[in-house]
DNA sequence: TCTGGGGTCCTAGGACCC
DNA sequence: TCTGGGGTCCTAGGACCC
């Protein structure tokens, strides 16, 4: 069997847990210079406030039934994120945690004699009296169907109390009769309209195809997909999480308009990136940059660069990468204001066979200054040493109304009790 | 006025190799 | 008339996830 955990509305819930005052208000939380809406407490959804919704379209809706926004604190949500995952750790031989707010978790092989379900209750309270998230359980067969049974558990609060175990076939057919298709995990827009189409309308529906067609038109994912919610097990828990690739985007808060200031703005990303690539101890093999304008501008023809530079030897030398970066931003770049840029690293492989490079004189320089650097960073503050073409720290200020406090990851942040 | 960010996986087609 | 076959690598693009 295989659990599913999952925060209830994460963001949300991680500024509660500071703001008890705020509990059964709508709250929503927004993206990076308050954008959209990324989190939503239960009173937001009932207020029929959409995920990914424009903030200035629901402010005045949210302003009439005395409802909060919370700019986005990842810093908080990171933290908070990493503790949920450290207690979940205690309950299972091996877990993935699969993203900020969930974690799958392997049961197979328990003592049939332990009930899931108390074990699960037990889980969540745990979680909940030791960080305030409460979160939801789905166990199952599958990873797909602990998907299905995590959907149960929060629609039926009152009969599940957030957990909810599908363990036969009765419960199954159930659950897949009621689940409308285009809430299966891996049924997204494009699947879920074409499927209704052709009468597909609930997650059974999808498992009476044939496989040959899944197969032909959904391809091997698509098939997957189709024996998981038979119950038929073909994906197991991933626990070493090497990223594949690693990437970093805004979008700006005003436009830029020339290359140096497009520039100094790639650095800084390129940096963010080469820490994030040292610390899964990686090197990038191929480096990405792109530009593009306002997309939401319909007058104008949109703008759209993106270029490659392969990066030999592969290197997480913030110096090299840097340079790498210049060279591809130099050919794409035109003069046109620029709404979004971003950076990817990818081809990435681990840095022990850095060595089996023969000639490269700059490496182990880099190399340690590179860890040096980041040493540095890490005791006295993010960017306190950077190169020198890096944007000072602060210099873009995110466009952030209503930021909360970094309560565990800052001390000056620290919340006060008073008695 | 205002519209996020970071990922994964798969396929098809072309180039190239033996 | 007819024009091999199989493998790998790369890229572009699509779809999906949270």
């Amino acid at each position: 069997m295989f659990a599913l955990v999952d925060c209830n509305n994460f963001y949300v819930s991680c500024e509660l847990v500071f703001r008890p005052d705020l509990r059964g208000k709508p709250l929503v939380v927004l993206s990076n210079n308050d954008g959209c809406v990324i989190s939503r407490s239960e009173e937001a959804k009932a207020l029929g406030i959409p995920m990914g919704a424009p903030f200035f379209e629901i402010k005045s809706l949210l302003n009439i039934h005395k409802g909060a926004f919370f700019s986005s604190n990842f810093a908080l949500y990171g933290d908070m994120s990493r503790r949920v995952m450290q207690l979940l750790q205690e309950f299972a031989p091996s877990i993935e945690i699969y993203s900020v707010d969930e974690a799958f978790l392997d049961f197979r092989g328990f003592d049939s004699k332990i009930s899931l379900r108390d074990y699960a209750l037990q889980m969540k309270n745990y979680v909940y009296r030791c960080t305030g998230i409460p979160v939801s359980i789905g166990i199952a067969p599958t990873k797909a169907l602990a998907k299905v049974a995590n959907k149960v558990a929060k629609k039926f609060p009152a009969q599940a109390k957030g957990v909810y175990v599908l363990d036969d076939e009765k419960k199954r057919v159930k659950a897949l009769k009621w689940l409308p298709v285009e809430d299966i995990w891996g049924i997204g827009r494009r699947w879920s309209e074409r499927l209704q189409k052709l009468g597909v309308k609930k997650a059974f529906d999808f498992t009476q195809l044939s496989d040959e067609w899944v197969r032909d038109q959904m391809t091997v994912v698509g098939l997957r997909l189709k024996k998981e919610l038979e119950g038929q097990s073909c994906l197991s828990i991933e626990e070493v999480h090497q990223k594949k690739s690693i990437s970093i985007s805004r979008t700006f808060y005003e436009e830029l308009q020339t290359f140096s200031e497009v520039y100094e703005r790639i650095v800084t990303f390129v940096s963010r990136a080469a820490v994030k690539l040292r610390e899964q101890h990686s090197l990038a093999g191929m480096l990405m940059v792109y530009i593009r304008s306002n997309r939401f501008r319909e007058k104008e023809k949109p703008f759209f660069r993106e270029g490659v530079a392969s990066l030999s030897p592969s290197t997480n030398s913030t110096i090299e990468l840097a340079k790498y970066a210049k060279l591809v931003l130099q050919r794409i770049y035109e003069p046109h204001p620029i709404k979004k840029a971003g950076i990817v690293l990818f081809n990435l492989l681990p840095d022990f066979i850095r060595e089996l490079s023969l000639f490269n004189p700059y490496q182990e320089k880099h190399e340690r200054l590179m860890e040096t650097m980041d040493k540095i960073n890490n005791k006295y503050g993010e960017d306190i040493m950077r190169i020198a073409i890096q944007e000072a720290p602060l210099r873009h200020r995110l466009h952030q109304q209503n930021l909360s406090p970094c309560y565990t990851t800052r001390w000056k942040d620290i919340l006060i009790v008073k008695a």
